[in-house]
DNA sequence: GTAATTGCAAAGCATTTGCAGTAAG
DNA sequence: CTTACTGCAAATGCTTTGCAATTAC
């Protein structure tokens, strides 16, 4: 355990904007002004392997990350890509029972809702940045 | 529309693989040799935009696209990144009443199933490429 | 004839990797 | 000590874009 390896998952779980790695690597320097990107990107995939963060599994340019590995559901806005949480999160339908030809099994389900940001409703043609 | 929009449409739509864009520009070629990757691009962005086809939201390092956009669930194998369709949909959970802070509106739900192909499942460790 | 589209090649990004030097245990 | 990890920079892989030539209508 690094000292570059434990202000990424301090950092990472003190926020709950599901961060890229470009994100966390901005967030990061503040603290660690020389650490590089190449390693924010091996540690997020440490930790992810070791079950200490997870990977957001939602299409976009580019990867998000969660500190916070409890099951729970997310909203990404459909213009500028930011993603929260649901505090109230639907059941989500049993993997029992369910049969796909071509699979042998069903591992895991995930419920993603779309929607549009606060910060992007105003405007809701063109895309804003997150934050 | 022009030859090349139309076969990759009529190709997309033949296939239930949930083809990436390199995929169907291969597939593409052999009725259409001379078609550059930038055209199967450009073109599958304008069939998303014009509702023809579908875009898979899933994670994953390309896109995939889907011909069937009727309403219909994915497993993706966590392996190889092949996509299959769910035959006997389980029911989504409802828009409606969903509330998340930060966001004005919810406008879809996806329901996404992780699971381990017939060609993966025998070598569960090592990741075997599609087709 | 005009506007949209093509093929090609180069550019753009996010992510990964090789390597020599450095830090952790 | 020894192994794992770092910073840097180059490489990779997918996607997008500029441009002159071509095609659709």
């Amino acid at each position: 355990m690094t000292r570059q390896r434990s202000v990424i998952l301090e950092e990472l779980r003190k926020v709950d904007t599901h961060p890229t790695a470009d994100d966390l690597y901005n967030i990061v320097r503040m603290r660690l002004p020389h650490i590089s990107l190449g390693t924010v990107y091996r540690n997020l995939e440490y930790l992810v392997a070791s079950g200490e963060i997870a990977r957001l599994e939602s299409a976009g340019s580019s990867m998000r990350f969660d500190g916070d590995v409890s099951g729970h559901q997310h909203v990404r806005c459909v213009h500028c890509g930011r993603v929260a949480d649901l505090v109230y999160p639907p059941a989500v339908p049993a993997l029992h029972g369910i049969r796909v030809e071509g699979f042998d099994k069903i591992v895991g389900v995930r419920v993603e809702f779309d929607g549009v940001c606060e910060r992007c409703a105003p405007r809701a043609d063109a895309a804003s940045p997150p934050e």
